[in-house]
DNA sequence: GATTATGCTGACCGATCGGTCAATATGGGT
DNA sequence: ACCCATATTGACCGATCGGTCAGCATAATC
């Protein structure tokens, strides 16, 4: 081939690379690890099944590799927080940005869904170490804030689970969502109406009062929505 | 056969038709509708797959089945709302009421997650049709309660997927949670620390304040948790 | 006791599964 | 021109898929 050889790879194998991955979380998305099939996988990808194989080695190992980038993923969610942070800054950026992620990455979060969903076998280990020591730190700073009166005594373990499923609801029900809606998908004004109002309810419901008010002090939310 | 034909069906009928949705329902929600095979079935319930196949007719059929009977275990929730009702009781039982039955149909749950997880091949009319008009119906009674001041002005579709996706979690993400917890599946003090704190959280945060206060009138709330 | 309807299941079907491999194609290094 | 590592893929493997069916077991009906 090209180019480099070991460490680095060839602009082309990455194109390669990249359309596989693009494909295959289509389809484990859709169809979770043991409905997802090789042969769709490389129909969508536009490659015999036995390319698929020679550069991801096997199903499984293109499963995990999906998996660890979709991980990665939420690296840049609630990195900045600390005792000192202000609560309602801090929550409202969580939300926000998790519901960007979700949009952004909407087959990856499918993906993740779907392996939780199926118990999680290839995850157990990140499930109960990684993450777990992620919230554990993050609820530690929040029951600081309680402490500190910035905000009611809520259990933070609770709080977290609130906005990671009221986000993620978004994009793993998109079906639903969709359905009751009348819309395929959701539009630049749904995404901002959604984000104000989780922000209204769970900043409101925390006692956490806007302490940077840059929108007005109107305490009762604006969107109303049209119609339906 | 033992009965009384035509209508009715035999008891024996019945006890293996319920360990043979039993057995789908969870293989089903495990692994979605391509994933399971009608062998897993068959050997978790204990019988040879043609017989799975006798009763049930095909894969599609028996998931059909399984899919109906968990649309009608939803009716008992969120039934009896009026725009004269109060908001903090009927909110305050809807949240409780999604949360108990997540919990008795955690396997029912599931497969309706992974259905819709897959694009709702199987309920894309249900889900513009009954469950749109439910979705519907009720929102105006909530806009109806904003309008008489009795609670924010808040989107009331938002608010109802907030509760769906809040109390939802806790039974399709079991794996997540239960990793994070450090345990295998909530305990008794889990679910009412939850549910006191979504209640907390979701009537504070529309601005509904308790209108029949049976408990004692400290507005923090009073959940707090112990480790991790 | 013979008849008949239903319950039940081992054996089999073509299709598809994940994966292997040998054969061929390609393209830079010398 | 020659070499050789890498890229590519059709053909094939045993296993499993959903589904069919013939044939035997069972039990109600006459």
């Amino acid at each position: 081939m090209t180019a480099v050889s070991a460490t680095h790879e060839s602009p082309s194998r990455e194109r390669i690379e990249a359309s596989i991955l693009l494909a295959a979380e289509e389809v484990f998305s859709q169809h979770g690890y043991r409905g997802a099939s090789l042969q769709m996988i490389a129909d969508r990808a536009g490659l015999p099944k036995a390319n698929i194989l020679y550069y991801m080695g096997s199903k499984q190992a293109l499963y995990v590799r999906l998996l660890n980038r979709m991980m990665h993923r939420w690296n840049e969610v609630l990195e900045d927080i600390t005792p000192d942070s202000d609560p309602a800054t801090v929550l409202s950026d969580f939300i926000r940005t998790k519901m960007v992620l979700g949009q952004r990455y909407p087959k990856g979060s499918k993906l993740f869904a779907a392996e939780i969903l199926a118990g999680a076998p290839f995850l157990s280990d990140y499930l109960a170490g990684e993450l777990r020591d992620w919230v554990s730190s993050r609820a530690a700073i929040i029951r600081q804030w309680s402490a500190q009166g910035k905000m009611d005594a809520v259990d933070p373990r609770w709080l977290i689970f609130l906005i990671w499923s009221a986000t993620q609801h978004y994009t793993e029900y998109s079906a639903q969502v969709g359905g009751i809606l009348g819309r395929d998908a959701l539009t630049e004004e749904d995404l901002e109406s959604i984000s104000t109002f989780l922000e209204h309810v769970i900043l409101k419901g925390c006692g956490i009062t806007d302490s940077a008010p840059n929108s007005a002090p109107n305490n009762s939310a604006d969107a109303h929505s049209a119609g339906n």
